[in-house]
DNA sequence: TTCATATCGTTGCATATGCAACTAAAAAAC
DNA sequence: GTTTTTTAGTTGCATATGCAACGATATGAA
């Protein structure tokens, strides 16, 4: 990631621009694309898988003997039922996770986290909180923090079904 | 997008967790993901194309007559060469954009935006502006919001080449 | 019970992205 | 001037993601 340092792109190029809510949003847009590559490539060169595989593999490290619905997951993480499906493969092809026939529900079945699982959550926790610190811990304040938190938790509620 | 109020997924599960830093980046992590899926959802609705769609085409009409290196683009707009080349490619297919031959550099060429081009990124922009207005303007105070621009502008900095 | 409808999950297809290899031309070294 | 090295851009391959269609089961209504 190699990034000059150019005039910030503003979104628009009408008059009485830009709003700040719209410098806003693009440094959100810029930062999300610069930090989130920044710490897949740690964890790539690190040796682990992205980010993605992270958070499922956490998701069902947190319900240990009992396993989740794939809809289950899909509440959880972000993904639509076809690409959780299609990522559930590709853990269950590494053995890091398995499926298992669901006895109350015909349709479905319940995914677990195997041992194997567990151990490479576990392996790539390091990495990805030396990252986080870096990317976030670092370059801001305690208050900056405190306050991105309750920014982002604004920004999130917004968009939640009640 | 249809968010469950669930309980905040935390990124890990060691002990004396989690630090503020990483609180942080998860809502971060997630509102990115919710805010920009909403903006695309709201372009694809309006019959648009995606928002890179709309930097590239952003990019070229700053630059008018002269337009722009390919490699120039790619220092704007977070793309590595072979994804710009073909992002470009659709582009060109649509006619919004056009290649031209560079007399300086044999290698290279000139990204020129057509005015279809131009009159697609005018026609984007209401929808872009109305989405931007939604998603940051409404659910934050000004205050926050040039919270949310400093706090932004630190964390790219912190990665950007001197 | 039976039929219509909704839900769970998978698959095929089109598109998007990352990586590595490649061509061609420019720039640097000699 | 020739050779080597870098740079600009494209392409093939593998993977990732969105959409629509599908099979199978569960749920609700008549």
């Amino acid at each position: 990631m190699h990034l000059q340092p150019i005039a910030l792109t503003l979104p628009s190029m009408e008059k009485n621009r830009p709003k700040k809510a719209e410098i806003a949003w693009v440094l959100l847009l810029r930062s999300q694309q610069v930090l989130i590559d920044i710490v897949e490539t740690k964890l790539k060169n690190a040796g682990f898988p992205p980010l993605s595989w992270y958070d499922l593999l956490l998701e069902l490290d947190r319900e240990p003997g009992r396993g989740l619905r794939q809809y289950e997951i899909g509440e959880r993480v972000l993904l639509n039922k076809h690409n959780l499906s299609r990522l559930i493969d590709r853990l269950e092809k590494q053995a890091l996770v398995q499926r298992v026939a669901c006895d109350t529900d015909g349709r479905g079945n319940v995914i677990k986290i195997t041992e194997k699982g567990v151990q490479m959550r576990k392996a790539m926790w390091p990495i990805y909180e030396q990252a986080i610190q870096e990317v976030i811990a670092n370059p801001l304040t305690i208050k900056q923090i405190d306050s991105l938190t309750e920014i982002m938790d604004t920004l999130l509620n917004r968009h939640i079904d009640v």
